[in-house]
DNA sequence: ACCAATAATATAGCAGTGCAATGCTATGTA
DNA sequence: TACATAGCATTGCACTGCTATATTATTGGT
């Protein structure tokens, strides 16, 4: 019996609020809605506020990071699979820094953790099938093996993409996450390998 | 030939800030001069401005880092030694969790790059004697394998800290530790024994 | 087709933010 | 003692997120 919400007010102020991340534009309330055509009341009526909007804006990167986990191939190679996950995660990180920020700096709720585990479930699977494929001890558990990975993944691109280290130490990803691998059982050798695999995966240019 | 600046006004501000910070006050340009008989110019005439109140509030972060680590003791064991840093980093950043945020929050320049690579020389020195005790091998960059503990102890701490991860997932830091220093060389059994020894490192509790 | 109910919208104004401009005052030098 | 200089307190501005109110548009019932 009443008007209903657009939807399309929301992904608008959403994706436009993402490009003005990307642009180094300051993102504040009359900045976000000017030349839209849409007031600033759009932003309480979809989001209850700015704090919403950002909550939003966070569960966005998430659906995005989710669907280059997506896109990232399973091979034959469990190893190769979840390294190339790993070097997705640096990749969509640096092609989008300021949006990684916020996904990672205001404090997490539930629904934050829901997403959050969302996408660490892509890496726990990798980890299941390289331990059914005998790469990783039997005794070693998916979700601790996931989120060591994460860890390391995590540390490397928040120094790199908004802290005080060079890009190229993104390099050192390699020897970390083979350390990592063969420390939960897996060959050295062949290790090395399906590392050196997974993390040449095509990364997308930042756009 | 004209007034000096009092550094106790520098002082007490920072102090005063980083008080705000762990009691979650919010610090804003009125609310940290309140009730201190300085006025808001203050902050302007010593730090140039809120901007540089952060960026000196930063620089305390790596001195109360950089006190803590030298609060480490130097043992016989350099790999003890290099865990209890990285324990000793984590327990920092668990008892300031919002100056730590601060540390890594805003962009880094020059100055802080200098405070950032003033701390990791400890690291750095640290493995540097494990190279020399034999512990890792002789093409072990130290730098490198210092930058690797860094990650770990960051990317572990940051998601807890002020993430998604319950604080218990701090203890993958020693299977992580002793992966990595493995894959460096170390004979997994002793890395084992002196990762144990480290960590439990006596850890001032949070004040 | 009409109408009332109701939620989304637009507008204006609020307190609070960091910051700049203006005098005033304290201090070290000549 | 006189002066130049820089710290200081005050005031005011542009901007922030947010809220109260009035208007508009949509929706379901008749």
């Amino acid at each position: 019996m009443a008007r209903t919400k657009d939807p399309a007010v929301r992904t608008l102020l959403i994706e436009r609020a993402a490009h003005m991340l990307r642009t180094r534009e300051p993102v504040t309330l009359r900045s976000l809605v000017a030349g839209t055509g849409v007031s600033t009341m759009a932003v309480y009526t979809h989001f209850g506020g700015m704090d919403g909007m950002w909550k939003a804006l966070r569960q966005e990167g998430f659906t995005r990071l989710e669907s280059r986990f997506a896109a990232v191939a399973t091979s034959q190679d469990p190893v190769r699979d979840l390294t190339a996950l790993v070097s997705a995660y640096l990749g969509n990180a640096l092609d989008h820094p300021d949006l990684y920020r916020v996904m990672f700096d205001a404090s997490f709720d539930l629904e934050d953790l829901k997403a959050a585990d969302a996408t660490l479930e892509h890496l726990v699977q990798a980890v299941e099938r390289g331990r059914g494929a005998g790469r990783f001890r039997s005794d070693t558990v998916p979700l601790e093996l996931a989120v060591q990975s994460w860890a390391v993944a995590h540390g490397l691109v928040s120094l790199v993409a908004n802290g005080p280290l060079p890009r190229q130490t993104l390099d050192h990803g390699v020897p970390m996450l083979t350390s990592l691998f063969v420390g939960a059982g897996d060959d050295p050798a062949g290790c090395r390998l399906s590392v050196g695999n997974g993390w040449r995966q095509p990364r997308p240019s930042g756009g």
